[in-house]
DNA sequence: ACAAAAGTGTTAGGCGTACACCCATGG
DNA sequence: CCATGGGTGTACGCCTAACACTTTTGT
């Protein structure tokens, strides 16, 4: 295995979400190691004069066949003992070239549709799937931590930049939908009145003249996102919050 | 220079702010650079095997004499092409074993009282200094971008965990005192009655029996801290916004 | 006619904001 | 008695949260 052009000491994680229509699921590879089950985030070393943002594309990609995804740095977790646990330093001595190396590494979180993307495992990986949120499930390394913190960074920012959200909806979509979404993103249920008062004071959502088809109970009207209203409102310094 | 137990991939940045009662201001050094005044914050490479927070809390006190300052990471910075001006590339053949090497930057912030810590150059800093930050400074590298980041994301943390401004005070302090602190953060004036009355909601901010002395006016009131009443509140998911 | 989800309004309390005057002290 | 900064209250508008019934459609 070829590893001479690998940067030993700098990795990258990815913590990635995926919308499915009803709650929200984190990407997780299960690891080539033979008698065991280890569940991981895809990650990997960084390569010699590779830009960051351009490895954790790359490594996604390599583990998952996830493309076009647009991730984030959220965190570095640089602790020198995050590597302990027997099954780890087993896995990595088949891997690296420099198992023993100290390897700091960058997080990077994005969340996506389900449904937009083909997942299939490669390299390392001998399975990808999303894995539902509220599960726990216990991870390789320190990825447990980084997980968490890469969910309680991406909800924070969800809450600044709404955008986020309506990229996880249909263009069209009902109130139905994006409460459904909003739910999962807060781990709560809402109260649909009030949630509907808020959302529609946000001009940004625009109402279509266009009504769900073929349901049976009344049909829900179809609302839009207007992206140039939303970044006009947000030019302003106005606040859409949860 | 031994520079062999150096990681030469992997640096730290240090963003420190500093209140004087005043204002708000961020500690910069001046690099030994023959005929070139050049400003930066103080920086340097991890060593091999050593902690990120514990690089962070040694360069800082080698390069500006400042210990125990508790720091916090903010971000990393990983672009190739961080490097580019001519005299931070003149500035690293002088210093670096491997001035060439691509490195990648954690950013770590933390704000103090000026008036608690003494500050002295030494190593590769020819001087320290307590910079305002309403004035704009040129830094080395991508140090503009490091401070303005790091002052922009502890500015979002004070919001969220209001402590951090308590441990800018005195243990006993005015309403003036505080409000002057708040100004300062957020880079405005405030109103004196509705400040005094968001502030006095908070059962943490406790009145003691002492008023100042010696003043040409009416003298005010001393309050202190409470650590636990505050804790209780934050356990509670209460909020104390801006 | 029934089931299922859509859609709708009011009330009460808390919070932010705007705004002007009297008070206590030292000199 | 003057200068200085400390200390106080009210009114309005907006937001949140709690809460129940009618409407439209397919079967």
């Amino acid at each position: 295995m070829a590893t001479f052009h690998y940067n030993p000491h700098i990795s990258v994680d990815c913590v990635i979400f995926g919308f499915d229509d009803e709650k929200i699921n984190i990407l997780l590879i299960k690891r080539k190691q033979i008698d065991k089950k280890v569940y991981a985030l895809p990650g990997d070393l960084v390569k010699k004069g590779e830009d960051l943002d351009v490895a954790a594309a790359r490594i996604l990609s390599e583990l998952t066949g996830l493309s076009n995804v647009y991730q984030e740095q959220f965190k570095t977790f640089g602790s020198p003992d995050r590597i302990q646990d027997p099954a780890d330093i087993e896995w990595l001595k088949s891997i690296r070239e420099h198992p023993e190396a100290r390897v700091i590494t960058v997080g990077y979180n994005a969340i996506i549709k389900t449904n937009d993307f083909e997942i299939h495992a490669s390299s390392f990986a001998e399975e990808v799937m999303w894995h539902p949120i509220e599960k726990p499930q216990k991870l390789a390394f320190d990825h447990n931590d980084i997980a968490n913190t890469g969910w309680a960074m991406l909800r924070e920012k969800i809450k600044r930049e709404p955008i986020v959200a309506f990229n996880l909806l249909p263009k069209k979509f009902t109130l139905r939908q994006l409460q459904t979404l909003y739910e999962a993103i807060v781990g709560n249920e809402l109260d649909k009145r009030n949630f509907r008062k808020r959302m529609l004071r946000n001009k940004f959502i625009v109402p279509l003249d266009e009504k769900e088809q073929n349901v049976s109970h009344k049909p829900a009207q179809y609302f839009a996102f207007d992206k140039e209203i939303y970044k006009e409102d947000f030019a302003k310094d106005q606040w859409f919050l949860f």
